[in-house]
DNA sequence: CTGAAAGCGCTAACAC
DNA sequence: GTGTTAGCGCTTTCAG
């Protein structure tokens, strides 16, 4: 068999037809298993797409109609609550016929909007996104064009659907745990954006807010501390370390999600000695009860908002919305508290 | 303005071209930047395309040629290496005109020519592949037709590029280290796929490999101990576990890489204790020198290999081949060992 | 049950 | 400097 130094051409459904010695549009039914094809038509068709190994062009198909397939879009800035999503999306495509593909975005830069368009001019038949920094206007009209599922909203829209945790619930969850294990001086950890400060109702600035609330709420407002940084193990931990350095001495810290408490682990091992603080001492928790927070050399008190099931929802709906449904969905996620080794009470000699 | 309930139609190139009362061709130049369009003509097209919101369509320039857009194909299975190589490839692409889009792949299952034939449909100009199970031969047939660049290859090919790690150096370092602190009974935690089982020259396979050979060279033959499990926390950690019930103590063990080593501490943490172990006196090594890695809580040593560099490597080879370079290239990234808290002498008192 | 033909949105000759 | 035109590979009426 010859094989050709350079990329031969890719079989089109006419190869096909010729070899099969049918007509294209016979291909193309056999293809779709379209109604009106003998079985020995269907056979030598199949035969011949083997011999050729023939694919058929998803552009080409694009062109006509709908591709089979849908996007998602995620920040690449990716904690493992975003593998957990796009695993439970991969998971509810595996029964239906779509394929998925995913535009990284590479920062939580204003992108967002790059990457949904970039993903809709490949003709997908949906999207999922997690695209904080969007305007929802700008996406309602987006959605006119192109079925949308958006993660981490709080507005519900009357073109796109949305899934969210219940984060000021979550919050909640927290503060009522630290407080009750007695906790005054309770530091709060959030990302801080300049693209996103504007926002109110981000899962960030409503766990913040909680956060301010219940300290408030138990006469604790003196002691509200927040350090506006990254969702990121590293800026997280100088974050802390410079507070530290100022002389902040939190009994306790509850940090925005899993990574900003990674980070303040980090600091409270490497640098809280200095400052008579240390992993042990100080009760920490995070959010989104990633994998690394119950290993037990961490053991970190998270809430888990089961991004898995977010993601196989958030599939299902956008598949509902492809198959023609109108009225918008707005589904909101119930978070539950894990309480791991890093929960303590307070320290009476602090 | 009024807002349509479903759907408005995308506007296409011809809308284009009668709201600025020129020609499809003059808005495709313009487009393109091409040559032969006058000033006036190309600001009156940029105008008619503000106004209509006009996006060309992936697909139907996919028909005619080339979509500006490679595709990256890595396993779900994400191990955080895996981010730092998609984080590679998105950097080099930056700077690029290209678009990255990705196939992730359900399991280390065979569905990986599933995933690379996706792309190819999709017309991706080319692709950056991590898929150990595809065989070379497919593999050889399926780049003439997509230029292709594979990770985690040892073996070079005629027809695609590769890009991999030496893990034989890479391992020798482990053991070498390992065996300087005077560790005898060391044990070897290797990822174990049935389907992968007859390939010697993967990396799992040849980290095994010079693991055993180093034990064999230094006259520590009958301590050989391999876990074939996978390369999964909790899985690595559940074959410790009965390990460990069966009666193995090793002083040291050497994960394949960081998430098994991650399984063994956990196991290490939770039930060595029973065994006379804990993460303080066995010595763990892992593969990859992942994020949580450097954790303090953790201190995992560890071998780094640069996934975001090699990233950026494999894009950048990709981007030649696309641009026409016919000599395949083989790139092997030099690793390095990085020691921490897990490191220790072996405990005399065992 | 099968085939001919039109056209999806775009690009690239080529003609004007 | 600008417009016409012929496809790219596929689906889908509509005749046969």
């Amino acid at each position: 068999m010859e094989q050709t130094r350079r990329a031969a051409r890719r079989p089109t459904i006419s190869d096909v037809a010729t070899a099969a010695g049918v007509s294209r549009a016979a291909v193309s039914k056999v293809l779709r298993d379209a109604y009106g094809v003998s079985e020995e038509m269907r056979s030598r068709v199949h035969r011949a797409i083997e011999e050729l190994d023939y694919r058929p062009s998803t552009a080409a198909r694009a062109l006509r109609g709908t591709t089979s397939t849908i996007g998602v879009m995620l920040p690449l800035f990716r904690t493992s609550f975003f593998d957990d999503v796009l695993a439970g999306a991969v998971e509810e495509l595996e029964t239906s016929s779509y394929q998925l593909i995913l535009a990284p975005v590479d920062s939580a830069h204003a992108s967002g909007r790059r990457a949904l368009e970039a993903l809709s001019d490949r003709q997908v038949d949906g999207i999922v996104a997690l695209s904080p920094l969007v305007e929802p206007t700008w996406l309602e009209s987006f959605a006119t064009r192109t079925a949308l599922v958006e993660l981490g909203r709080h507005d519900p829209s009357a073109r796109y659907d949305t899934v969210v945790g219940d984060d000021v619930r979550g919050a909640e969850l927290v503060m009522e745990h630290l407080l009750a294990l007695g906790h005054r001086r309770v530091l709060h950890v959030t990302h801080h954006d300049p693209d996103l400060a504007h926002l109110s109702r981000t899962p960030p600035a409503l766990r913040r807010a909680t956060y301010e609330k219940a300290m408030t709420n138990a006469g604790l407002a003196e002691h509200i501390e927040v350090l506006e940084t990254s969702f990121d193990d590293r800026r997280a931990a100088e974050a802390l370390r410079v507070a530290l350095e100022a002389g902040s001495r939190p009994s306790a810290v509850f940090a925005g999600n899993d990574d900003a408490a990674l980070g303040v682990l980090r600091t409270l091992a490497e640098a809280g000695g200095r400052h008579g603080l240390s992993p042990r001492t100080v009760s920490v928790c995070g959010y989104d009860d990633t994998k690394m927070a119950s290993h037990p050399l961490i053991g970190l008190t998270s809430v888990d908002q089961d991004g898995a099931a977010m993601g196989r929802l958030a599939t299902r709906m956008l598949l509902e919305r492809i198959a023609g449904r109108e009225q918008p969905r707005h589904e909101v996620i119930q978070p539950r508290l894990v309480v791991r080794s890093s929960s303590r009470e307070v320290d009476p000699g602090a």
